[in-house]
DNA sequence: ATGAAAGCGCTAACAC
DNA sequence: GTGTTAGCGCTTTCAT
């Protein structure tokens, strides 16, 4: 890379000091006319571009925040970039993308990486590895402001912006359930998260209320596209084979789907779908998929501006906020 | 963000200089082994990380590479980024990602924001909208090394990744042909496009080595799902309606079979399709989509390496390369 | 084996 | 209205 432009080639240029380049720069009062209008003519014609790393070091702050994602590959991940791109770039802040690859390890080293970094706070939906917190402790302890957002964990000092899982599973069920569903099974990510875990509960409400009986046998560990169609396969053989499907996300329920197809079992008359997410492929399939709309755009939105927030708090000792953001139930043909 | 230990305050709690600090903290030969490791040992009780930022502006280099795609969002840019990530990754680079949303206004401040940060290189698929191409010559002028991957442009000093549309196209149309297909249409982006050019010229070659007509007269200008499916309702009306139709990406090709499957016209029976990205969706369709893989992840990962040897290259007046990667044909059932 | 000091580019308190 | 200077955190040359 060549040798920049700086103000000091410009202060040589023109016999003015650095101070006083800096300050027609940014149009202080105390500058003349004349001096600012030079300095900045010459500034542009040299092409002059204010080094942000000076500055950062100057002013203990980059202007960056930093941002861990299991994957950008889902739909959900990437419409949640955008909302958090979206408040950044109107704040004037620039976006660090980390993927964990839902690895632990990665994990714990990206979060290095924005402490080295010196992000000005981070957002983080953890991987599902992920079972201890320490390295997010240590960020808490450097006091940069940290909100989880999607999979989240409650017992640290973090703000946490979800879509309420729980509403959202009670809506799709509920709807299975008004559709004629007697069987419902559940297709369901480990426990341990958070989101799995609404979804769960939302899934049981919705069976209890309507005086269906909840059972552990109706309960699949399965949330990948390919899990999916393996599992469903014999599934969907049993003698008394659900009737409704309720999966954790799209792709699952799309993996269902296919199966179905396979075995020639008729969706929606014979088994009806429900998934999770509203993304592009949900749109796609045929028939088209019942999901429910976790607005990522918005949640991404919602997280960042609440990140800013902190960044700009005096004190750090701030009382978290955990913010839901109420999913839509999108029907569509598979139900 | 509470002030972060630095290597002042692990000289002052020992007693030594800072200089002794930084020279302890890299293992530099002329310590003593005990000062070395009471230096190490307190700087991890301290948590100390060194800051990125001081070192980026003593060195004037920031291990970081800059990134401007259209959009994350689809399927293709989110595994170039895997790819990008996984370089960057290995060689103890960042990545900092910026959206244009297909906007070129964006896209110029993109490309500042780049320049300002002080990215050691920048790889860039650009926007739809962009024609001229001055913002990136800014970059070139400050010899910041310049690889341009998917949409690319050639009278620049910069490298170009792409992939070979010409022969996915010509793959993908010839299989059409050989399927049975005489009546072939195009779905083609806007021809400003190398990509689209590519695939276009494909597309004609592979006619004409077949014996089939080219004409204009099959050539929609189309690259979305929306409009797809609003224009093939009509194209798919039409008396000598086509019978094949290749798409320049798959989103638009699953829309043209989405308007089929409304008007009954049984795919693969009726009209085969063709797509080119092997998205995520082209394998959970019905039936799936045949489709051209790209290898967005090998494309990433060679646009990232070539990008960082331009980074360590002496000498800015490097002979620009133009790498092409072969992709290859997905038959799937759509044809 | 260790320390002092300069410098990366910029800002701001303090002179004048 | 403009200049001088110190300092952000770190490395490195030059002393000692």
């Amino acid at each position: 890379m060549k040798k920049q432009v700086t103000i000091k080639d410009i202060a040589k240029q023109l016999g003015f000091s650095v101070s006083t380049v800096s300050r027609a720069l940014k149009d202080h009062p105390d500058i003349s006319v004349k001096t600012r209008e030079a300095v900045q003519q010459l500034a542009t014609l040299l092409g002059y571009k204010p080094n942000r790393i000076a500055l950062n070091l100057k002013n203990s702050k980059t202007n960056t925040i930093g941002l861990i994602i299991p994957e950008v590959e889902h739909y959900f991940f990437s419409s949640i970039i955008n909302g958090i791109e979206e408040i950044a770039y109107e704040n004037n802040y620039y976006v660090m993308v980390f993927q964990s690859n839902e690895s632990y390890m990665r994990e714990v080293l990206n979060v290095q990486a924005l402490a080295t970094n010196r992000v000005d706070g981070v957002l983080v939906s953890f991987s599902k590895e992920t079972h201890n917190f320490s390295h997010f402790k240590q960020l808490i302890d450097y006091e940069i402001p940290l909100v989880f957002f999607d999979r989240v964990v409650n017992d640290l000092h973090a703000d946490t912006v979800v879509s309420d899982d729980f509403h959202g599973a009670y809506l799709a069920v509920e709807h299975l359930i008004k559709r004629g569903c007697k069987n419902i099974a559940l297709y369901s990510s480990p426990r341990h998260m958070l989101i799995s875990q609404g979804r769960h509960d939302g899934y049981r409400k919705a069976l209890e209320d309507n005086g269906l009986v909840y059972s552990t046998d109706l309960i699949y560990s399965c949330d990948t596209f390919e899990d999916a169609v393996k599992i469903s396969k014999s599934i969907l053989k049993k003698q008394n084979r659900p009737d409704g499907i309720f999966a954790v996300n799209d792709m699952t329920a799309i993996g269902v789907l296919k199966a179905a197809k396979e075995l020639e079992i008729n969706v929606p008359d014979e088994l009806k779908l429900a998934g999770f997410e509203n993304s592009r492929s949900s749109k796609v399939v045929d028939p088209e998929l019942t999901t429910v709309d976790q607005f990522g755009f918005e949640l991404g939105k919602k997280a960042a501006s609440l990140l800013l927030k902190r960044i700009d708090e005096k004190d750090f000792n701030y009382k978290t906020e955990n913010i839901t953001i109420k999913p839509k139930l999108i029907v569509r043909g598979s139900s």
